[in-house]
DNA sequence: AGACTGAGTTCGAAATCCGAACTCAGTAGT
DNA sequence: ACTACTGAGTTCGGATTTCGAACTCAGTCT
């Protein structure tokens, strides 16, 4: 259905699973350390019936496992992967873009790093060279192709 | 209808506004060079219909811009704003998640840095500290919630 | 004139989303 | 023993989105 070879494939699978308005909340409350159906439902406002089959794909993608933590009447929560956690670089970057581009609201800085508290920058390492780099310098999302 | 304050806004209109399927992928396009109606159609195989209001959405929200391109029958283009552009290391991100985590095909390495061909890693840096660390050193996405 | 291009619209059918109310097992209070 | 409550869902009907296929419309090419 489409053309793209080599990391095509992967990302759009990965968006089947992640790319819908409430995906990428739920990993965001689960960092938050929220766990339980119900605390899911009232932080983010998700109608209970799409909570249900939500939470069932993703845990059904491995990004968070349903773990019983109660026998007398069953009652189970749900909690992050290592995959799970392993989106968090991707929810960083969200939200430092929503703070410097969205419109809307506070542009406070809410992202820092936490051992000293300077506002964050992203970037990638690359530990042959030892240096850090911009989006520019990446090969392979594509950025290559302009023309 | 939700509790959290500070950065909760934001990303939540954020992916009021690019969290659904296709989103990402029109950017993901754009960054590798795909400008028009038609070829955004025939890359990512989206309905014709649903691309014209997504792409009005995100013009709308100055991710991308149309551009005309040529007069003697009206033609507009679809580019990317340096807002779009600032969404690469979201991109990035993902398809880095993508490769390590998704099942489903081939895991090759598709981001590399360009100068070295070296895979990439991500990570965040501090000016102040000039240092690089990961996400569990960042305050503010709630990655401390964690009891 | 007839065919083609590019950027959309229009259409009806199918899939998703929503809020509100209900279920079901077990617990707590009286 | 009766009632109320909790937590994790399910069921319902209606509203919204999505889809593919076919159509439009301006201008160009042969």
């Amino acid at each position: 259905m489409n053309q793209q070879g080599q990391s095509g494939a992967a990302i759009e699978e990965t968006l089947r699973v992640v790319g819908d308005r409430w995906s990428i909340l739920l990993v965001r409350a689960g960092l938050r350390g929220i766990r339980r159906f119900d605390d899911f439902c009232d932080d983010l406002g998700i109608a209970r019936p799409v909570l249900t089959e939500r939470l069932r794909r993703l845990v059904k993608f491995g990004i968070f496992e349903r773990v019983k933590y109660q026998d007398k009447p069953v009652r189970y929560e749900y909690r992050l992967t290592e995959a799970g956690l392993a989106l968090s670089p991707a929810l960083v970057a969200l939200v430092r873009w929503s703070e410097e581009y969205s419109q809307e609201v506070s542009s406070e800085t809410t992202l820092v790093h936490a051992p000293c508290g300077t506002e964050l920058e992203q970037a990638f390492w690359c530990r042959s060279c030892q240096t850090t780099f911009g989006p520019p310098a990446v090969r392979g999302v594509g950025v290559n192709g302009e023309s």
